[in-house]
DNA sequence: TTGTAAGCGTTATCAT
DNA sequence: ATGATAACGCTTACAA
């Protein structure tokens, strides 16, 4: 296909042994100036570049870091782009693999990437993800891994999140103050454990303001804006229906307006919402939507930076090692019924 | 690091050589029926994986196309997903490298795909990138290579893209038939092509029309909201102000439209607002903003399959291939003044 | 300071 | 039907 150049050629030319170009080319320091010299000039002339794909095989590593992430939106993308941040800094190439929220599609994904020999792997799991062989079988490699954002206790590998349960906190106890009695909540999928933690957070805060939860007002739903669309004509069409509502997405949270703006509800005076991930477009509608922020850029770096601490020494990091991150309740127009509350700083 | 099951460990235990092991393997016709049985059998046990390595390095081909992208935003995660699609399909992996909209690291991306030998490399060029040193590199190795969405002229390589001239025209021409007679244009970094082009559709829509174009209507921009904010206030504090605006991206069109909210301006009545993507932001905003829609998956899915035929079949794709695809105007009601004309169909 | 040779995991060519 | 050997591009003892 292409004619590659390669250190044969540089030698050939030059009348020098292979090993001795490789050594000029990798600044070795014991060889001759000036055959350094020639051989950086000529492999610049022939504008030769070195194949990782041999150094990869010999060296048993190919610096390249495999991401498998269920898909590619606001949150995932900032997240890659930390990981990105972080791999670059230590010389790391990432690879990242999205499988749409398909269990066939990870299963594809992370069979290609124990094939090209990645030297490790960041993984969010996908949420249709119930069977984790495929992860296993990473771990039984014993391929360093790590697991950032949606996790799986099923899997021994450090796990880098943020406080789930305290977000769930942090904006089921701003509604409580701001006067909401019937507070729902949309949870997400039931099995999945982001959804759980939330939840979980929302339960606390009832407890601390003494108070109890209606059953009833908990809803499981996809992570779709449709979804929470339905699920709220489901919430507003009860006999005593909430008078807030905490989407554990904001994309939850958008199907939620939706559904709130069609019955004629004013949020946030009949009814108050509030998202999770403060991603742009809650700030854009009107009324402005809470939300809880997570720091996903840092989330993303730190997850990188800890995988490319684990490679690089072996069994200083325990399997079962939490990074975990604190939320940041952004409060907007759609939870503010209370007037005496001030707004927390929002982003310019 | 990690002790891979290779052939050599198979044949080591069943006795037989690595030749025969190998053929076993692929599924050769010559090999004894038993002996595959008893191979393919062993390597379940061992749960043996191929080294892709060491197949690319001697087939001198990776299966894996390298793409290039300034960001990861919905239009482009979008098509990352088409390409995703088509290089599944055939049988290829995806190696994404996003540059953060940054000429260093585009650079530094290259030059990480074209060491790591991929096949053949999508590429979207940054908005920031005017030298195409490295990408021109890419193309003297001939290695094959297809442009997507932001294309340069500069670059010898085919281009998928959508007919940004048309969409221009789509735009302009339903706002002059909404009855709009001054319409500005938002019309991206004054360099990029893709601008240049949507604006060509606008003065072609005017041409059409028999009107003419205010120059002072013409405003350039970056691609961020902040920007689209900040020139539509210019606009806006023009003493003949327009009575329009056509943003050539979505992500300007929100801009724009908290600058008029800001002036206390009705959206359509007072002014009209149209922009550019169709991204779902647009639709949860109040007034909708109508925007012309770009294939996005689509282009992709079309732009991988470009490459990969060009990688099959040598030399069958020429240069100067431009495909080219059709956008789709979604009007909403921030641009529907006239009540006689129908929505156009939307998405649900 | 430079050269020789073995090896990374695989396949292809030629023998047997 | 199976085996031996060279090769892909590179590094690295070891030898000269």
């Amino acid at each position: 296909m292409d004619d590659q150049v390669t250190i044969k050629d540089i030698a050939k030319q030059l009348n020098l042994s292979l090993s001795t170009v490789s050594r000029a080319l990798r600044n070795a320091p014991d060889v001759n100036p000036e055959t350094r010299h020639a051989v950086l000039e000529l492999a610049e002339a022939l504008s030769y570049t070195p194949s990782r794909l041999a150094l990869s095989l010999k060296q048993r590593q190919t610096r390249t870091i495999g991401v498998i992430v269920p898909n590619l939106d606001n949150v995932l993308s900032t997240m890659i782009r930390g990981i990105d941040e972080a791999a670059l800094e230590s010389g790391y190439t990432v690879m990242v693999c999205q499988s749409n929220e398909s269990y066939g599609r990870e299963l594809a994904n992370t069979k290609r990437l124990l094939e090209s020999l990645v030297d490790g792997i960041l993984v969010s799991v996908s949420s249709e993800t119930k069977i984790f062989d495929h992860l296993q079988e990473i771990l039984k490699r014993k391929l360093p891994m790590v697991q950032f954002d949606r996790s799986s206790s099923e899997l021994k590998a450090p796990i880098v999140r943020v406080d789930n349960v305290s977000g769930g906190f942090q904006a089921t106890e701003h509604l409580i103050q701001q006067g909401y009695r019937r507070i729902a909540i949309l949870a997400g999928p039931k099995n999945l454990g982001i959804g759980k933690k939330r939840m979980k957070g929302y339960f606390e805060a009832h407890k601390v303001a003494k108070r109890k939860v209606d059953n009833d007002l908990i809803m499981y739903c996809d992570f779709s804006q449709e979804s929470g669309y339905w699920a709220t004509l489901d919430l507003l069409g009860m006999k005593k229906r909430p008078d807030a509502i905490f989407a554990i997405s904001d994309r939850i949270a958008i199907g939620a307006m939706l559904a709130i703006r069609e019955k004629g509800l004013q949020m946030p005076h009949d009814i108050g919402l509030l998202g999770f991930n403060n991603e742009p477009t809650v700030q854009l509608v009107t009324p402005a939507v809470s939300s809880v922020e997570m720091p996903s850029f840092e989330l993303g770096k730190l997850a990188c930076k800890l995988l490319i601490e684990k490679m690089q020494r072996h069994g200083v990091i325990p399997d079962d090692h939490e990074e975990i991150l604190k939320t940041r309740l952004f409060v907007r127009p759609s939870s503010l019924r209370d007037s005496s509350t001030t707004l927390a700083p929002q982003r310019s």
